[in-house]
DNA sequence: TTTACTGTACCGACCAGACGGTACATGAGG
DNA sequence: CCTCATGTACCGTCTGGTCGGTACAGTAAA
């Protein structure tokens, strides 16, 4: 893996092992075995590295939309249930690793959610486009933010067996 | 209104408007009108200062529970429906104003958020307590979670008609 | 094949400013 | 005169960012 990459997942890891706030040049140096110097050669100032990490995030997601999205079968509501499916991957992003990423956005720099705001764009456009009820969808999916808004505040860790009810109930009300 | 009220004021007001890494003992004593001094006499630390943001935060919300549960007709999924208008009430925390300590509390000392998983807790309570089909109403409420999560994330800006619907789908879901 | 040069990747010392917190002074009201 | 509420001055630490330097790989002329 890339040094660039590393520094990414060394970012990433201090903001969910010790909170955003410890998050810093330095540690972010320690934890990916370089030097500050040797992250700053990489991202340019610590919102470059914010910037870099919320990009990562959104390549995630995309990549996994799009796989979602791929084993999805066609209809009404594809969209809308592969974001639900998307959103209870337990490899995805929605998961603990990477979520980080928005937080240290939001709160150091909020212009650095500008490409998020892009995200949710698209999602709407895709929502729009195939359901029959658009308010439905927007409903379900507001409720997938919900739900990766509980896990980046540690608020009822879900156990796998409740996740996957909900799941199936979110899927339910798309029909 | 004392002191101290006026200093939580203030804090969340900076959060709000500058964000969170912006949340300094001199920042929040030069907007509240008083000096870091008074500021600390008041909070004995930061991290007690954002004990008293969040506690704000548990006192408004229960308030306002309170006062919609009264309104809201008896009759099953009652807590439920008072959970979501709760959350589209444009002078609750859901709206803009306070929400910042939330955000306060998660990156600068995970353990502050104590106080609002109990909040947690007797939400899912009360939700348990009058729900025909408890996943649903659990559902609905994790979609009033999104709502706040977006609005905290500066996430679509929604027009009042918008959230109008929105919440009346959602209330179309509780029967 | 040696030499000279260039670009990439990284290091580590350093600095100026900001920050949380302490210690103490001040001053008004009872 | 004592306590409550607030102001002032200061300290030690941490942080983002700069800067000069190093190691090394490629490369091209001599």
């Amino acid at each position: 893996m890339s040094t660039r990459e590393k520094i990414i997942d060394s970012a990433m890891s201090i903001v969910r092992d010790q909170g955003v706030g410890k998050l810093t040049l330095d540690e972010a140096a320690k934890v990916a075995g370089v030097s500050k110097g040797g992250v700053l050669y990489h991202f340019k100032s610590k919102d470059d590295l914010i910037r870099g990490m919320v990009q990562r995030l959104i390549d995630q997601c995309d990549q996994l939309q799009q796989d979602y999205y791929q084993r999805e079968p066609a209809g009404p509501y594809r969209w809308a249930r592969t974001l639900v499916r998307t959103s209870f991957d337990p490899n995805g992003p929605a998961s603990d690793p990477v979520g980080g990423a928005l937080l240290a956005a939001v709160t150091i720099n909020p212009d650095l959610m500008a490409p998020i705001h892009a995200m949710y764009e698209r999602g709407m456009e895709r929502l729009k486009s195939d359901s029959p009820d658009f308010e439905r969808a927007v409903l379900i999916c507001t409720a997938m933010d919900g739900v990766y808004f509980q896990r980046l505040m540690g608020l009822a860790p879900r156990d796998s067996e409740v996740s996957e009810r909900l799941m199936h109930h979110a899927l339910g009300l798309l029909h």
